[in-house]
Order: C-alpha cells, then sequence, then structure tokens
DNA sequence: TGTACATATGTAATTATATTCATATGTTCA
DNA sequence: TGAACATATGAATATAATTACATATGTACA
C-alpha cells in the first residue's frame, strides 16, 4: 500500500512475525479439514443424535430421516477425523462421540450463532 | 433393527427423547454454515494473520500469497459470520477478529487435532 | 475534479462434496 | 452353510464453493 522504503521494510518485518506465531501450512490444512467436518448439517444432526445416546447406523439414518448408505457415508468421515468411535455387538456397530472437544466445539459455535442472530 | 413390538415401542421413545434434546433445525444448518466458514485452509489463515494484529485487505494478501479479489471475497464470508469487524482508515480498512469465539474454537480444534496425530 | 490507491463485486471455470442406487462385506443363528 | 439383518463401499449425478479475471465502487489529495 505505501510506498517508502522505510515502510516497506517495517511491514515486511510484520508480516514475517506475523507468519512466524502462525502454525506451519500442514498443521493449518489439517484444522480446516477438521471444521469442514463440522460443516455439513447432516454431521452435525449425526453428532448431537450421539451426544446423549450411543446409536446404531439403522436407528441414526431412521431418526433423521436419511438414507442408511448417506449415514455410513457420513459416519466414515466422522469417525476418520476421530469426532465419533464405534463398538461392534454383533451384527450391530454403535457410534458414539469420540471425546469432549467435539462437544466443547459444538457448545462454542453455538454460543457464537446465539449471540448473533 | 429388533422385530418385536416392545423393543420397536422403547425404540420410538428413545428417538423421540433425543429429538427433544437436538436443537432446532435452523439452528443446526446455522451451526454447520458457521463451522462451513472456518473449514477452508485460506480463510483459516486469514484468521491467524488477523490473531496477532489487524491487517489491512492488500497486506493480507501479500503475506498469504493470495490474490487481493480471492482475500476480499473470504473476507466477506467472515465478516457475514461474524468472524471478523473492520475499522475503515482513510482508503484503508483495518480487519481484527470479532470476538473471543473465534480464538476459542480455532484452539479447540488446534487441540484435537494435536492429539490425534 | 481527476488521478491514484484500496477494496468490493460479478462472472466464469475448475474442483470438491453430498446423496442415491446398487452391491459387497460382515455377523448371527437355525 | 445359507438365510436374514446390519453396515460399508463404489460409481454416478447434482450441487456447491473457491479462485482468478475484469471491472466497479469508494476515498484521499493535489
Amino acid at each position: 500500500m505505501e510506498q517508502n522504503i522505510e515502510f516497506l521494510a517495517a511491514e515486511e518485518h510484520q508480516v514475517r512475525q506475523v507468519m512466524e506465531n502462525m502454525p506451519g501450512e500442514e498443521e493449518l490444512i489439517d484444522l480446516s479439514e477438521l471444521f469442514r467436518v463440522f460443516g455439513d448439517s447432516s454431521r452435525i444432526k449425526i453428532l448431537y443424535a450421539l451426544m446423549d445416546h450411543n446409536m446404531c447406523v439403522t436407528d441414526i439414518a431412521q431418526m433423521l430421516q436419511m438414507n442408511q448408505s448417506a449415514v455410513s457415508h457420513q459416519l466414515r468421515i466422522l469417525k476418520d477425523a476421530k469426532l465419533v468411535k464405534y463398538k461392534r455387538e454383533g451384527k450391530t456397530i454403535f457410534y458414539s462421540l469420540d471425546d469432549d472437544h467435539v462437544k466443547m466445539i459444538l457448545n462454542l459455535g453455538m454460543e457464537h450463532i446465539s449471540e448473533n442472530k
């Protein structure tokens, strides 16, 4: 924006400082990928469904009025992101939230939207 | 899954309970839209850049090696989601993080990925 | 008032994503 | 082992989203 040499030098310095405090490229990409997983209403619904009760794929699908295949696809994404875990009991596989981060992140998000509506 | 009448009745009841604890459809969609905003590495980078210093569009673009137009488009999305705010000073518009939720959400996300790598 | 700088916006194109359908895999039990 | 149930996977389609380019809007100052 400014064109004199001193300012440009100062600006470059500031930029370098910011870059140093910033996490590495890979970490930033991982972070955005984590949030992208939260960024779909079907997956959000699944997470809320699992918040109180462990549930199996079929019940989730029935409850959310979703296709079984769609639920399964989304659960895989949630599983890969370590947002849900599962435990097999016979034919049925019960899914549950993986750890407390999930609830905390959802709650913070909820706070944000409540305060901004 | 199970076929006897009693179980189906119990299942329906459980499902209804979960539905009651679940936020409304609109709220869930708003929440997923909030997280979708976090779900892009360009926007994440912009947010981290703004974490320490208020910055103008041009500087952000230079620092992140991004097109000015791309930065501007992303800032609009961040602005609409109330993740950043801005203050005009002459020709320049300085952007900053809107509130503490932003940092807190980013930090929780970072915690999650650090514990799962 | 016109020129230069800063930012925003419209559009087009490329790429990513969710969903459905069909089918495969895995598990139990008679 | 085969029938029935539960879940996962592959492929195709439809929709969304990011980016770049061109251009418009807004502001300051000579």
